[in-house]
DNA sequence: AATTTTAGTTGACAAAGTCAACTTTATTAA
DNA sequence: TTAATAAAGTTGACTTTGTCAACTAAAATT
């Protein structure tokens, strides 16, 4: 296969899964809460303690936009804010225990979303599907080291 | 591996393809079309002629929002709509010259962008990546008959 | 010590997307 | 065959999402 067909099927792949995710995520959306705050609190949940500068550099998103997310955050009590010791520009974020329970919730909704989306394959299909994704992501890791890594 | 722990490596990948394919679109948004304005000039394209509502199956979007695109598509010329014959309520979309050479243009970035990603790759590690994306199309599409397929 | 950079906030704005009401034509069912 | 219902597309009003630049305060650099 000629380099020039190989793009056009990674091409087409790009707008196959993009509507995966579309689906994917348009049924977490039905919560209060949008594709980018769940995100972030993903974020905040597996790092713990983060700063926001973290999760810009993450997430590659606009530090405004971000700002006004952690405050609305803040306000309805999911996370608290501490001012870092080492660096008093820097305030580190943590869930509340409300926080927690918000980000199960959201988490268990999208792990029953991807169920539903392997729920009628075979075992050996879905094992199948699993390494194959965890090759893509080795390979294209590989050959581009500054794609934001470690999930 | 665990039904939870594959599910759990299944999210790893979406969010690990959502940052591939926000970097792929960001460089496309360097132009003055949207993500949205490309996919449709791209469904125009390939199916040569197209109604509006055979779009918003296609990519799930609101009517009224592609309205508003169809219109400015028009206005700019890049595309025509020709009353239907046998259904009166319905406009046929094809791209003009100028739509097309736009179209070319999109599709070229694009093109070059999936070109630099894969850049750095040997040729053998290209080969298996294509592979392993049909793969997961095909996986995919076949547990989930629904999911917008032929690509 | 002066300059530059970084973290975060805020205001103003633009882009993207949603929702419902509406018109016109087609389809379905009584 | 007409009455009700549904489908295609348009439009207005609106919300959400995201961007940009200016700003303050603290840290790092020269």
């Amino acid at each position: 296969m000629s380099l020039e067909k190989k793009i056009v099927q990674i091409r087409s792949f790009n707008r196959f899964y993009t509507d995966v995710l579309g689906l994917v995520n348009n049924n977490l959306l039905d919560s209060e809460y949008s594709l980018a705050e769940a995100r972030i609190l993903y974020e905040i949940f597996t790092a713990r303690t983060v700063s926001a500068s973290d999760i810009i550099s993450k997430l590659s998103m606009d530090k405004g936009y971000l700002s006004r997310i952690l405050k609305k955050f803040e306000r309805s009590g999911l996370i608290i804010r501490k001012a870092s010791k080492e660096d008093a520009r820097v305030y580190l974020l943590s869930l509340t225990d409300q926080g927690k329970s918000v980000f199960d919730t959201l988490n268990h909704a999208s792990y029953q979303q991807i169920s539903r989306l392997v729920s009628n394959m075979a075992e050996q299909q879905l094992d199948e599907l699993v390494k194959y994704m965890h090759e893509i992501t080795r390979l294209l890791q590989k050959a581009n080291k500054h794609i934001t890594g470690s999930h």
